[in-house]
DNA sequence: CCTACCGATCGGTAGG
DNA sequence: CCTACCGATCGGTAGG
């Protein structure tokens, strides 16, 4: 039972130091040795945990497709809400996890591109799902008129993009300072900047 | 004469089928080869016109800052204009050159990550002035009440971040619809994605 | 600009 | 989980 449950803990762990090291350094630039040092252990024992290095990153970006999709599914089923509501909602969702959680959403938005041959296909149909989902909400918003007249792929990758830089910064953001600058960017993309 | 013209022309493919593959598959994934390759000569033979690899991320990250600043630079000079002016140029640059030069915009926002630790210092320096000159803007237009208030560090990098799709994007956009595009994504910025 | 080659590092395996 | 090791590929050099 003991052995099981370490055996569990110790893939976990590969998995979260891995998942470092690709926000730091990039997929490429981390060696499974840079892995396994981070874990204390040789390069050959992580063979016990993984198949390969690459099968690392597609645990990595199956788990945070899923997450997103999930998430995403969530905030559309959820009723009495306008779709401008469900906007700022998806969009809260990935200011809050590009802060507190900046490795899942590098592999979701960089990392991937590093996948196997074989697995990009089934992650780009992942992906497509989700931005589906996106351009599907951007889409009821302009029908209700909430929102002004724009591309909805357009309106989309803009959106997402805009906040991309947050979980590729070294600067230490306090709760306060992440909260301040969540409100900025919400208001920046929903109110404009342009005062009137 | 003729052999001196050759050498610098040689010089400058390499530079830009090298810059072509940094965009397609990133700079860790480019080998020596693959870039001789696609300019048509053996390996060993980029040395006669390239110190390393590294040299080359060097060369067209230096020439992507001293460019990028310089027409920041620029537009900061033209007389007669009010802040939110010089902002909106700014950014139409960015979007502009993402679109026509995808390249150069790869180096700067992510491959710079790559270069010699010697060197990352001194590019490091560079995008700071950079930077600085994108908050100068921001600052002036807080002060004329001209746009929301807000920390200028904030709105600089959701404001650069929001156009990194553009250069990353596979498909083709034709003229009009750049031009759409790039209205969509400065109406959205500076007025607002919601209706009033 | 090429042929021939090199040391270092890579991801990964065999066997215990 | 470790020791010992391997083939492939990397960036780069010598010499012409």
């Amino acid at each position: 039972m003991t052995e099981v449950k370490t055996k569990v803990f110790r893939k976990a762990e590969i998995l979260e130091q891995a998942a470092r090291l690709f926000l730091e350094r990039g997929f490429k630039s981390t060696s499974v040795r840079d892995i396994a040092a981070a874990v204390g252990i040789e390069a050959s024992s992580l063979y016990s945990h993984i198949k390969s290095k690459e099968d690392i990153l597609v645990l990595l970006c199956d788990a945070c497709a899923e997450r997103y999709t999930g998430v995403l599914s969530k905030i559309m089923a959820t009723p009495g809400q306008t779709g401008i509501d469900q906007l700022k909602q998806i969009l809260s969702f990935h200011i809050d996890n590009a802060f507190q959680d900046p490795t899942s959403s590098t592999v979701f938005s960089d990392e991937w591109k590093n996948l196997p041959s074989e697995r990009i296909e089934k992650f780009l149909i992942d992906r497509k799902e989700y931005e589906n989902k996106w351009q599907a909400v951007i889409q009821d918003c302009i029908r209700q008129g909430s929102i002004r007249e724009g591309e909805p792929a357009v309106i989309m990758h803009t959106l997402i993009s805009s906040v991309r830089w947050i979980h590729h910064t070294k600067r230490k953001f306090t709760d306060k300072e992440q909260k301040s600058a969540k409100e900025t960017i919400l208001s920046m993309l929903f109110d404009g900047l342009a005062k009137r």
